[in-house]
Formats: structure tokens, sequence, C-alpha cells
DNA sequence: GTATGTGAACTATTTCACAGCT
DNA sequence: AGCTGTGAAATAGTTCACATAC
């Protein structure tokens, strides 16, 4: 175990290679090198071996690394071996779809519970998930064990939502609003401005030339 | 016009910008410093000017700078002064919900049509976009004059469609499939990876530590 | 006095390149 | 011979700090 900070850019892909190692166990490859692993998710070898390096040393010299010893490995860095449940707090177009994206629920983690404003939302089910008062979160987190909160909320509503969810214990959170959030130290706020994803574009429409 | 080369963090940052101005011009503020202005959105002033700097000199020493005029530079460098239309592919849960998503819709960019496999989704409505057949990807795109692609299908298909979107003569794509496209040089495309920023955050719940 | 604009210093991240292991 | 692991070099991005302008 290394002591150097590790970027998040690189825990961010490991989940890459940890998901290209499973498409590679599933078709029996056995072993792999950094250069064969990076090409398949368009990264550098040097990039791959530095990633992993953070964390130890895991190949072969001369002939790369096992497969399925590499898959299990990093899931176990990256908490993919344990499951964790996540509340979605916001249940308005955006929110439900994350509910029903087949991306979002794997065996490692599942959405449990919605919360809402709007009391004609209370007591739904998208899935296996109820939907609750946003009064109820720190009861429901307690019950249900809720690890992970999810905000798609409007912008003016988000803070109020996030002290909430501290005040639930909850230690992670996704933010979609636009908007900083201001948590303790404790708490690991992920933001994810979709509108500024899409908006960015506009900007190369007009300077063709920045993408290089 | 500067010359060196500018950063997509930059670029992502002046819309935020960009967004607190339009809240300030809405509360009659004329004028504003770096440092307020930072301080609104949780940036320094220093990554402030630095940004803005990149494109030109908008202030006025002592005294900072005046919100409409800097308001409207923004838009015109980052290609807001403009109507784009987008097309989004792929009108399952995720690709629905950001048709009706109220943060993807403004005065710059509309959504105007969809695309799908599925033929029973063929002729649907959400808002004003039609859902059309993949096939006429092309001709729906020259008689709506479509600029920006969305992808919301499943990543086994999303290059796939990207290579229609090229064909099609769109230049700028947003992908939220988690898989890497491989596209001509003249071609933007920004990734979002939704499943990979919610399980990034499981990495925070193994390793508390870690956010410093 | 106050606040900008910007080189220079610093910090973070990626890429290089090669010694050393199998 | 082939490929990892890793310091060192290179590049990218942020913060500092101050000369300059109002």
């Amino acid at each position: 175990m290394h002591s150097k900070k590790i970027p998040e850019s690189t825990i961010s892909r490991l989940f890459v290679y940890l998901r290209e190692l499973t498409e590679l166990e599933k078709v029996n490859i056995r072993t792999i090198s950094s250069a064969e692993l990076g090409e398949r998710v368009n990264l550098s070898d040097a990039q791959l071996r530095k990633d992993l390096g953070y964390f130890g040393q895991f190949g072969t010299s001369g002939a790369g690394y096992n497969v399925s010893e590499l898959k299990s490995t990093l899931e176990k860095i990256l908490g993919k071996d344990k499951p964790w449940n996540v509340a979605v707090v916001g249940a308005g177009s955006l929110g439900s779809a994350l509910m029903r994206y087949p991306g979002f629920e794997n065996y490692s983690l599942k959405v449990v519970a919605a919360f809402d404003a709007d009391p004609k939302k209370i007591g739904k089910h998208y899935g296996d998930a109820g939907v609750y008062a946003i009064e109820d979160l720190s009861k429901v987190v307690r019950e249900k064990k809720i690890n992970i909160g999810i905000i798609t909320v409007p912008a003016k509503n988000a803070q109020e939502v996030a002290d909430y969810m501290v005040k639930a214990g909850i230690e992670c959170i996704l933010n979609f609003a636009p908007s900083a959030l201001t948590v303790p130290e404790n708490v690991k706020v992920k933001n994810v401005d979709l509108s500024r994803e899409l908006e960015t574009l506009s900007y190369f429409l007009v300077n063709p030339a920045h993408s290089k």
C-alpha cells in the first residue's frame, strides 16, 4: 500500500479496467498485458501500470496480469465486493430515470428508496424502491442501511437536501443539482452537472479549432 | 485573443460564471469583483481571473467587472448567443428523462428529435420532439439542422450510433454509454459515465481517508 | 485604496524510459 | 525476449504575488 496521494482520476479509471476485465473473464482470457488492456480501453500502458502501482504489485514481469486475480483485487480496492444501498432524493424525471437506469443497478449498488416533497408521489414504487417523504429520511436511512445519497432536486433545494442527508449520517453524495454544496469534511460529494456537460459542446461548435 | 491552449476545465467553469452572472443581473447587481463572484461559486479569485484571461481583458482595475457586459461576452465566447438543435438517440429511461429534464432546455439548446431502434416508439412525441427510426438520422439531421447528438443507448450499440451521427454530419456528441468511441478528429465527444460516477463513491466508503 | 491581469512558482498528473524480474 | 514497476522528465493546471490601472 502506497502512501502517496492517489488522484481521483486514477480511481475512476480503475472502474474502467475492472469492467474490461469482467468482459475478458467472460470470454475466458486468462492473462493480459498492460499494453493490450490499455488499448481496449483507450488508455496508455504506462497510465495503467502507474494507476495499479498506487495500490501494489499485481503483475508478473514478462507475462502480464492474471485477469481473474486482478479483477477481484480491483473489486476489493474499489469496494465492489460489498453491497451498498442508495437513496435518490427527488423523484422527478431525472431521479426516476436513474432508478430505472440499468447501469445503476449492479450486484454491488442498489437503489432502495426514493424521497420526494410532492405528497402525491409518496407511497409509489419504482422497482423495489418505495417513495417516502423527505422528513422520514433519517428513519429510512437507518432502517435500510443506506450509504449513498443521490440528489436530483432543483438547485435551490439542493443544499437543504444535502443537510438532511448529512444529518441522517450519509457520507457519500452524488449531486446532480448545478450548485456547490457545503458539507462537513468527512462527507464526500461528487458533482455531475448534466446541463453544463451539454452546454460545453456549444463552445466547441463555435470554436472548432479547440478540439486540437 | 490568446494563443495559449485553453484547458477544458476553464470552459466548463465559464458556464458557472455565466449562470451566476445571470442571477446577479436579475437582482440588479451592476458590478462585481473576481473575489465576490468567485466566492459565490466556490472558486478562487485568481482562478476566475486566469480563466477570463484566456479570452481577453474584461474588467476595470479597482472596480471589477460589469455584470451585463461580462455576461454577454461569455455568452458570445461560449456560443450561447446562438440556437443549437439537439438529437437524442436512445429513447429509453435515461434518454426520455433527458428530453424532459428542465436543465436541458434553454434558449440556446433545444432537443428537436429522438431516435430509437424500437418500432413501437417511433411516431411518439416527447414535448416537441418526435421519435424517428435511426435509419432516418441523416435526413432528420438535415431537415431540422441538428448540431449536437446525445447517445443514450447500451454500450454495445454506442459505436454504431456514433458512426451514424458522424455520417449525418454531427460534430458534437454527448455520450452516456460507458464505452470509448472512435470518431474522426473534427468530431468532439464528451463522455458522461453515470454509473462510474456512482460507483466511484463506493471507493470512498471503503477508503474514507482518501477524502483528504 | 481597491481590484485587475499576468508572469513566475507551485502542485498535480501523465508520459517516458529503462533497470530488473520471469 | 517480453513485460512490469517506478523514478525521472515532461506537461498541464492552479495558486501566488505584485506591477499596473482606475
